[in-house]
DNA sequence: CTGAAAGCGCTTACAG
DNA sequence: CTGAAAGCGCTTACAG
């Protein structure tokens, strides 16, 4: 891999001392513009990067924020893209991704433990929130930054630090009432499974249910079985058999949804004419399916941003609640 | 976030000196039972863990692993859970994974130059490789260790590097043997848009292409304008339009078979029926379509462990190629 | 088996 | 503005 060029040397090629060779890189300002250019001329013509391991030691700061992957397939199509965006997010601050995994729930608290004593991250970035998440609160007492996307919904007291959040219950009541005003007043709720103890899945369901009450609508809901389309279909058909039959369905996700769309196809209901069909995300799936899925878009780029600038805030903002986009494709045309 | 206990603490609390501490860590047979067992004992005490940063600059070793994010939206439903897969195959080596963000093709070279002489990773892990990936040729002619998910096809000469790949020929191969078995002689191919260079694009489908010369078939093959379900859809329309329609299509991934089912839904023709259909991947998609999707599982697992062990291994093996193994469902009954 | 010494490649006050 | 000194927290030969 070649020998590394150290400031040791990038000193000696521009006669000048090692400190000034840091000076250069670090706090420019206070030195002479010509000393400046000289050394930044050696810089250049020994191609001399400063080794980040050294600097760490130094500083006391890994440069590296942590975060946690977890094992949920049925998320992929969203989180696939968000760590992408995230990746970039911090990187446009100088510093990198460690990615981790963790077993789930308590136990995986360890994980996060060893990593702060070994001084391998600064900080985490939170996903995958649960309810009363653990994690949370852990970090919080032991003075961890992080920064959290997803609330914990806490059964008493605030949020344990900083978070983002999409907004899954405004948009999922906003979805309501747009249905409700292009005449529906059968709005059915298809979500995931009990087990899936995901604070958004909640959040988005409390949308809808307190949208159809203010509304004085019925609430039918049914869950998928299992994360996937097919558990989704099924709940579909209970509601289609059902004594008073959705023409209106909203789903937790866009892989609920396409779900949703098959049992219809199935019973040669039109999804946007006879039943209309709303998912969230709005993965690749909605752009997929025939005629488009009308979906929720997560304003990523919004929320990674704002993750980075909570991570470095000093008690500033604590919170940041960002609506969700609706994008309306042929599945339910409630834009008109 | 608290003080962290260094070594020298633990040297002080046991009675010894430094170096015994760093042997009781790194080399303990060579040091005496009595005096192990109470350094042991003082490192329980105080929850010591090593400074990794310290380590790092004392070893050269970053102990990180470089992993680059590409952004294929149509991939996550794989790429998610290869990640998380691959994340702890390295965890399992006692190193992790620094993820990052790089610019598609020739200019992407720099990021990885950069990590390499920030001496912030030790190696990369490669994956999402297209036709003569220039990433490929650039690490080894620096003698920057690497493993590669994928072949990069050169025009000449051998792989430059460690790679493991799934044998996408054979398994498409194989998939058109077992169609024609089942009475198929018009075996279409629906494959990504020509933009795609991933090299598993055209492995795939010289696959399935070989094999219906080698059988005397017809090769039918149409491409989906983008990524989706959508333009897969239309790709299977224009097959299904034409003089000889088939009555077996084999999708070089689960997105695109999902998308041809739809077509045929749409023509009311009936899945592993009246056309036969095949994926790749095995996703969540796979089983959450009606009867299920048969498609091509990779076998994750044996791809994390062998690229970590082609990661270590001094010039032994060079490649290693998975076979993909055909996960049978209604779409496609060819386990009969 | 154990410890004094040097060093990994930086940064950070602090003199000059 | 610039440089000599100390230090970040480890490991690694090398004496004893």
């Amino acid at each position: 891999m070649g020998q590394a060029v150290t400031l040791r040397q990038v000193a000696a090629h521009a006669g000048v001392s090692r400190q000034t060779v840091s000076n250069v890189l670090n706090a420019p300002q206070r030195v002479d513009p010509v000393t400046l250019r000289k050394v930044q001329a050696a810089i250049e013509a020994l191609g001399y990067q400063p080794n980040r391991t050294a600097r760490s030691l130094a500083t006391r700061q890994a440069g590296l924020i942590g975060y946690c992957l977890a094992r949920m397939p049925g998320r992929s199509l969203f989180m696939d893209p968000f760590l992408h965006t995230l990746t970039e997010a911090i990187e446009e601050t100088g510093r990198r991704m460690l990615v981790f995994t963790a077993p789930e729930g308590a136990q995986g608290i360890e994980t996060y433990a060893d990593l702060i004593a070994q001084r391998a991250v600064d900080a985490f970035i939170l996903s995958d929130t649960v309810d009363e998440d653990p994690r949370h609160t852990w970090l919080a007492s032991r003075g961890v930054p992080f920064a959290s996307f997803g609330r914990t919904w806490p059964k008493q007291g605030e949020q344990p630090g900083p978070w983002v959040d999409v907004d899954g219950a405004g948009a999922c009541a906003e979805l309501v009432r747009r249905l409700h005003s292009a005449g529906h007043d059968q709005i059915a709720f298809v979500g995931w499974c009990q087990r899936v103890t995901m604070g958004a899945a909640k959040d988005r369901q409390r949308g809808w249910q307190d949208e159809c009450a203010r509304l004085g609508l019925s609430e039918q809901a049914a869950y998928a079985d299992s994360d996937s389309m097919d558990g989704a279909a099924r709940a579909a058909a209970t509601l289609l058999d059902g004594p008073t039959p959705p023409t209106a369905i909203v789903a937790a996700s866009d892989l609920l949804a396409v779900g949703v769309l098959g049992e219809l196809r199935r019973r040669k209901l039109r999804p946007g004419h006879d039943v209309w069909v709303t998912g969230f995300d709005d993965s690749v799936l909605a752009t997929s399916v025939e005629g488009g899925l009308t979906s929720v878009r997560q304003p990523t780029e919004e929320i990674t941003s704002a993750l980075v600038r909570l991570l470095d805030a000093e008690h500033g903002e604590s919170g940041v609640l960002l609506a969700g986009q609706i994008v309306c494709r042929s599945s339910a045309p409630v834009d008109l």
